[in-house]
DNA sequence: ATAAATATAGTAATCAATTACTATCTTGAT
DNA sequence: ATCAAGATAGTAATTGATTACTATATTTAT
């Protein structure tokens, strides 16, 4: 009776539920020890049938990845787009990345495991380009904000762009850690309110709290 | 004649081998999964022999997990203890907290795999009791911070020690990543000096380059 | 009817843990 | 001082469970 009768779903469409079914895994598990009958399982589909939609499994890792690496700089991209204060498009980027984790908690897990991990995978690849990716733009960005006057003049840029992506970094693993995401997006702004002081001009009384 | 002729080795000397053989390998490979057999050849043992010292993997990861707390609160209290000022303590934790981890960078990677971790293992609980020691000590040294004067009075104190500590793991991660701990001890003064900058009362003017 | 999607039922490899046994220290009665 | 007896620390082989992956049969939508 309540026997869950399989569907039949077209291939590509199941290859994006299974990034899904990960991504969802490793939310509440290591990404490493996600086994693909625990994929199937969450998908309610049988082990060996994951493997008709792909040849193994760094295939599917590698499909993860690029839909984190693709969704997310959407995402950030979307939210600079229509602000032209460079710190305004950094405040901008902060919070749409942080909202993007809150989203999809699995998403930064599958991100940092791979990155440790010491194999050199085709996911790996993946992630390490968008990193340079990212931190290109935030660069730029830094720069730019330093000619404008919204930065000061002996900021040190490099440096500063490395806190924006620690600072990131390490709210998103202090949520993942407490497993409150709601803290996450209560803290971001708050957060960010301080890193901002750090780096703009002294003049500019950014107020906060 | 070359031959290495298994050394015997009381049984607390081994343990200590066992947990350093543990953090060693957690420098080049996901905690999560390390096998027995792999710390087992790491210390020049058959995979059996660990079982004589414990009673099961747990009870490895708890002693590893033993030793990341005990030594790092250490260190860090014996950087800040001869300072006065909330600041300067603040700074000397920093640095000696980044020092640690290029020491052993094993050690935060079993903290966050722990952490990270659904299951409430003896090790997690022991990870997080340390985090939360860690937590209070900052928010302390935050608060006499803006008594003294040091620090803002609108400070928001709480996303301040939220930063601290977020900041030092998202050095740790990109330098893990990047797997150059160099890079780590190199970023560190001056990643430290912008979110000083931020937490600062305005008139101090901390110089920076 | 046919082809794509899934189930069923395997494989070899690897994992933590246990077993039976051996080698080496330590100790206390003589 | 010596040396059997017990304690300690090790090996080698094996266990049952679990892993990624595969071969083949069955179902279902068109």
């Amino acid at each position: 009776m309540t026997k869950t009768k399989p569907k039949k779903i077209p291939a590509e469409e199941r290859r994006n539920i299974t990034v899904e079914a990960v991504i969802d895994l490793a939310g509440s598990s290591n990404p490493d020890s996600i086994t693909t009958a625990a994929i199937a399982k969450h998908m309610k589909l049988t082990q060996g049938a994951i493997f008709r939609h792909f040849p193994n499994k760094d295939a599917i890792w590698k499909a993860v990845m690029n839909w984190v690496a693709k969704n997310l700089m959407a995402r950030i991209d979307r939210a600079a787009k229509d602000i032209t204060s460079p710190t305004g498009k950094m405040e901008a980027m902060f919070l749409a990345h942080i909202a993007f984790v809150a989203d999809h908690p699995g998403a930064p897990r599958m991100l940092f495991g791979e990155l440790q991990g010491a194999r050199q995978t085709p996911a790996k690849r993946l992630a390490q380009s968008m990193m340079k990716q990212y931190a290109a733009r935030l660069r730029d960005m830094i720069t730019s904000g330093k000619e404008c006057g919204e930065l000061r003049d002996n900021l040190d840029a490099e440096a500063a762009a490395t806190l924006f992506i620690g600072t990131i970094q390490g709210l998103v693993m202090q949520s993942l850690i407490a497993g409150d995401v709601d803290k996450m997006r209560a803290d971001a702004p708050r957060v960010f309110g301080i890193y901002l002081h750090g780096i703009s001009r002294a003049g500019d009384a950014e107020e906060q709290e």
